[in-house]
DNA sequence: AGGGTGATTAGG
DNA sequence: CTAATCACCCTC
């Protein structure tokens, strides 16, 4: 269900703004998600951050204002979105991690072939397929479509914070957050260490 | 536990 | 141009 078409809450600070994020539902061609799980990315001050080395063609919505879609390519197979927040200048921007199809499961089950109801979105790149978005809609406004983002209208509960998931670089910030107890937060390995370190 | 896949980026 | 890297998912 929609909350506030308003949106300017998403130009805070990128760690107030992700656990907001939990609750709230993301729309499009014919799914609609509740977010479940995030991750905060806060821009050229995070090594984790497509925006640490500064702007490129690629994170330049990013650097825009807050409200906008940032969707990339990864691992030459994967989309995966993020809400972009802040200020113009800040580059921040939060990853849609997970969450669960409340609305056109039956449209969602034809885009995940083999995977269970749980796991239709749980992982930001199955979210993505999922919800059908791509990389063109990189820079959509989050306010105008297609893509739509609908805040909760209220506290969602208890949030759980924790290190975020796959990076080599700033791994030990805890800056994933999702709502425990829910069966779509998804579950990874945590990076790959650099080398293997000597048998102990 | 291991592999697929191609854009993006820095550097020569 | 090359080579390294990569905010992942699937299957074995």
């Amino acid at each position: 269900m929609p909350g506030s078409p308003d949106l300017s809450v998403l130009a805070g600070d990128v760690l107030d703004v992700a656990p907001r994020l939990l609750g709230a539902h993301v729309s499009h061609a014919g799914v609609t998600v509740r977010l479940t799980e995030v991750e905060a990315y806060a821009g050229e001050s995070d090594p984790g951050s497509h925006a640490f080395r500064g702007p490129t063609e690629r994170n330049a919505v990013m650097f825009g204002p807050a409200g906008f879609l940032y969707s990339y390519l990864i691992y030459g197979m994967h989309v995966c979105a993020n809400v972009v927040t802040g200020t113009p200048g800040t580059a921040s921007a939060v990853l849609l991690r997970a969450g669960e199809v409340v609305e056109g499961i039956d449209v969602a089950r034809g885009r995940r072939p083999g995977a269970t109801d749980r796991d239709l979105a749980r992982g930001p790149a199955r979210l993505c397929r999922a919800l059908a978005i791509g990389l063109d809609h990189g820079g959509a406004d989050l306010t105008i479509g297609p893509v739509r983002l609908y805040l909760a209208p209220d506290r969602v509960g208890p949030v759980a914070t924790g290190p975020r998931v796959g990076l080599r670089q700033a791994a030990e910030r805890p800056w994933r957050y999702w709502l425990p107890g829910e069966p779509t937060v998804s579950v990874y390995r945590p990076a790959a260490p650099l080398r293997r370190r000597p048998r102990g």
